[in-house]
DNA sequence: CGTTAATATTCGCTCATGCGAATATAGTGG
DNA sequence: CCACTATATTCGCATGAGCGAATATTAACG
C-alpha cells in the first residue's frame, strides 16, 4: 500500500475507500492479529467464502495484504509498509480496529474455531490449519 | 467525530466513508491548517460552491466539523475530538494529508487568493474576509 | 484420472453516492 | 423593502460498489 508515495491524493482517497466497508475493516481486524487463512477468515465472520474471497482479491490488488499459499490453503497477512506516512496510517486504523468490540468478538470466535493458534501466525502446517473433516472430527 | 465511542465497527465505518472521497479529503487538508470560510473553500479547491456546501454539509453531519457565522461568511474548521481513539485516527490522516502535494498546492492556492491569512486561523473578521468586491478592489 | 475440498471469479442486480443545474435561504446595505 | 451576496438545499441522473448465486480454478489424494 503506498497511498502517498507519488504525492497524489488519489492513491490515499483509494486506501480510505479500502477501508469504507465494514467487511474488509473486520477483515483487516483479524488480520492485524497475524497470519490467517482464508477458511478460517470466512468462518470467523460468518459470511460466505466467495464474499471473503472478493473482499480479500480487493486488498490484495490495492498491495494491503499478502498471500502465501501451504497446498490448498491460501494464508493472508498484513502486507509489510516501506512508506513511513502509510506506516502511520495502517497503524492508526489498526488501533482504532483494535478498540472495536466486533473485532474483538470476531477474534473470539476465530479462536473458537481454531483452538489453537490465535493469533495464527504459526508458519507452518499446523492441526489448526487441517483441511475441514479433521477439524471436525476433532470437536 | 466519535467513530469508535460505543464499539460498534459501523461508525468507524462511516468516518472511513467521509475519507473515501478525493474533494472531502482535500477540503479536510485545507481545514488541517485552520479555519476557513465557505468561499475560500471553494475558490482554493477550483470547485463550484454548492459541491463545496455539500461536502461541508455532509462532514457537519458527521461532526467532522464545525462551524462559526459571522455575517454572511461562515467559516468551518476542525471540530475538536474529545475520544482517544477518534484523535490517533485524525492525526494520522491529517498527517498524510500534509504530506500531499495536492493538498499543499491547494494551500498555495488559499494563500495566493486570501493574500494575509494562511492558514486562516483568525478569528476575527479580517479583511481577507471581506466581501468579494472589496477584495477584488485591492488587487 | 476422478473426486473432493479450498479458493477465486463472473454475472446480474440493487442500492448508495457524487455531480451539475437550478433553486432556496439568509444576512447586509442602500 | 429591494437588490445583492454568501451559503445551503433539492432534484435527476449516471456511475460505482457490494452481494448472492453460480461457476471456474487449483491442489491433494486414492
Amino acid at each position: 500500500m503506498t497511498p502517498t508515495k507519488d504525492g497524489r491524493l488519489t492513491t490515499l482517497e483509494e486506501a480510505f475507500r479500502a477501508f469504507a466497508d465494514p467487511t474488509r475493516l473486520r477483515i483487516l481486524g483479524l488480520l492485524a492479529g497475524g497470519e490467517i487463512c482464508v477458511c478460517n477468515i470466512h468462518e470467523a465472520l460468518g459470511i460466505p467464502q466467495p464474499t471473503a474471497s472478493r473482499h480479500l482479491a480487493y486488498l490484495r490488488k490495492k498491495r494491503m495484504v499478502i498471500t502465501r499459499k501451504n497446498g490448498l490453503w491460501v494464508h493472508y497477512q498484513l502486507a509489510p509498509l516501506d512508506d513511513a506516512v502509510t506506516r502511520v496510517l495502517m497503524s492508526a486504523v489498526t488501533h482504532c480496529l483494535s478498540h472495536c468490540e466486533s473485532v474483538a468478538k470476531d477474534r473470539q470466535r476465530l479462536e473458537a474455531q481454531t483452538g489453537c493458534c490465535t493469533p495464527c501466525t504459526v508458519r507452518s502446517n499446523l492441526e489448526c490449519c487441517a483441511p475441514r473433516n479433521a477439524r471436525r472430527a476433532k470437536m
